[in-house]
DNA sequence: CCTCCGCCAACTGTTGACAGATGGCAGTCC
DNA sequence: GGACTGCCATCTGTCAACAGTTGGCGGAGG
């Protein structure tokens, strides 16, 4: 109803249609707050390793930093408090999460378990559309490979799963691989990417593929499990920590509480001159 | 090392290092912070019905109704954001989540996956203290359930599986379990739990354990797995929008985008008076 | 020389205040 | 009479300032 009614509300409209494009600055300022760009921001820091495991976060360097004040910044960590990627104590800071190896190798389990999930209800619900964007991933993460380009392997491997996710989990299995995904980011920072864990991933992915196109869940699910428990098998073999195992899964016995919210020594306060 | 060397410290570990009794109020606000409280508090409101979904959340109202400035308030509805149990639109207000039928159904997918994972995984490591723990738990839900006590049924079952995902999968576990439990919640009020409904669910309870017991993993994960199925399904019995579905799951398209991020009508602004 | 106490700087927690946006209501113009 | 425009109350987004706490450093005392 109403045609010219609003031109600028229509062009409002237009802008917002058009998804995948670059959402032009002025409309991101229009849709989304400070405190969620901060947030996005201050993850991306994590994440890339410019805020490593176990730092803390100064607000009011992280405010002058972003020339925002500390308002927004505040409401960004509470956030990515609740997300798991920072823990918070009173009166003295919030600090980047640490993952330990134990937690790490929980997380890998969990990412099996979701991953299996959407592989076996995609076996009995693939669209050919899906099916054939997920060979063409596989494809480009070959290419890659062959170029021995992990940068490129890497980014395709990430579609790879978020689309495994969406299409046979949903939108709430998605972003839940992607929040784990992140947390794994937190233990140790190492994006190495040998060429020989390349080529097996990515015959795994294959795997995952026939059993999905040969509409056979068990097989399916079994092929996703797989594939994670790879790569948490790759995981282990780069890392110390976990490889001197007992045996089999650590034991859980009830008595560990916190393993120590303010993990290092929390450099606060006294008559240090400030870090510039 | 000095015996008499501050006793306000002392008492402080003190009241510190006992744990599981009354917090003491003033150990509450030394250790928490105001909007971690402002977070629960709204969390409750929300899981008890007080804020049902689609609800918008005047922050100055709630500011006012808990006694605290809108900062705090801020940064709580920022955490349960993050957290899936409320929207934000910027400029708009925050509204609880409304959760849509086939997310409700995914939701109980991935409650079943990582139930069935630690049920496997418990089948292996469960050591004896763990398993008279979580027998006692069964014991106590067939108390409830002769007794007709859904509440007391209700609080044992939510204890047996944070045990259950706590033994067996870790504290990420147990997390991530109660809060997707938390956002099946916000699907449709409904605590009705008929007595019926408690025999079969604590009977698959009885199963899970006889798995764990017999240390067979594969029979415990089914178990787990059908056990959330089954409650998956009571869900839909009381239900009717789950009901006429399309055969089998849903296909998700990628048509839809954002399922009204406004949900209701946001009566906001304008010249009507305050609700007090 | 060692121990202990007080001081102080830096930081977090919280509040109050200001600017901008939203959406309904009422008056006004065709 | 219907549609539109301006106005205004309400609320959110952001900022700046105040109060309280923390933890180290230096000086006083033994």
């Amino acid at each position: 109803m109403a045609v010219r009614i609003g031109t600028l509300r229509a062009m409002e409209d237009m802008s917002q249609a058009e998804r995948g494009t670059a959402p032009s600055a002025l409309e991101i300022v229009r849709t989304r707050s400070l405190a969620s760009l901060v947030a996005q921001e201050i993850e991306r820091m994590i994440l890339s390793g410019a805020l490593p495991a176990g730092e803390r976060l100064n607000e009011q360097q992280l405010a002058a930093q972003l020339r925002v004040s500390r308002g927004p910044v505040r409401e960004a960590v509470r956030g990515l408090e609740r997300s798991g990627l920072v823990v918070a104590v009173r009166n003295q800071g919030s600090y980047v999460r640490t993952v330990s190896a134990q937690e790490a190798l929980e997380i890998y389990d969990l990412r099996a378990a979701i991953t299996g999930l959407a592989c076996a209800r995609l076996a009995e619900s693939a669209s050919p559309a899906q099916m054939a964007a997920l060979r063409a991933l596989v494809k480009r993460m070959d290419t890659a490979r062959r170029a021995d380009d992990p940068p490129s392997y890497y980014a395709a491997n990430l579609e790879f799963h978020a689309a495994l996710l969406g299409f046979g989990g949903g939108p709430r299995s998605q972003r839940l691989y992607e929040d784990l995904g992140n947390e794994l980011h937190l233990f140790r920072r190492r994006a190495l990417v040998q060429p020989e864990n390349m080529r097996e991933s990515n015959a795994e992915h294959a795997a995952i593929l026939k059993a999905i196109a040969a509409g056979d869940a068990p097989a399916a699910r079994a092929a996703g499990e797989a594939h994670i428990a790879g790569g948490k098998r790759r995981f282990r073999a780069t890392d110390t920590t976990t490889t001197p195992g007992k045996g089999r899964k650590g034991e859980n016995d009830d008595d560990q509480d916190d393993p120590s919210p303010p993990p290092a020594d929390g450099r606060r306060g006294g008559r240090t001159r400030r870090a510039d």
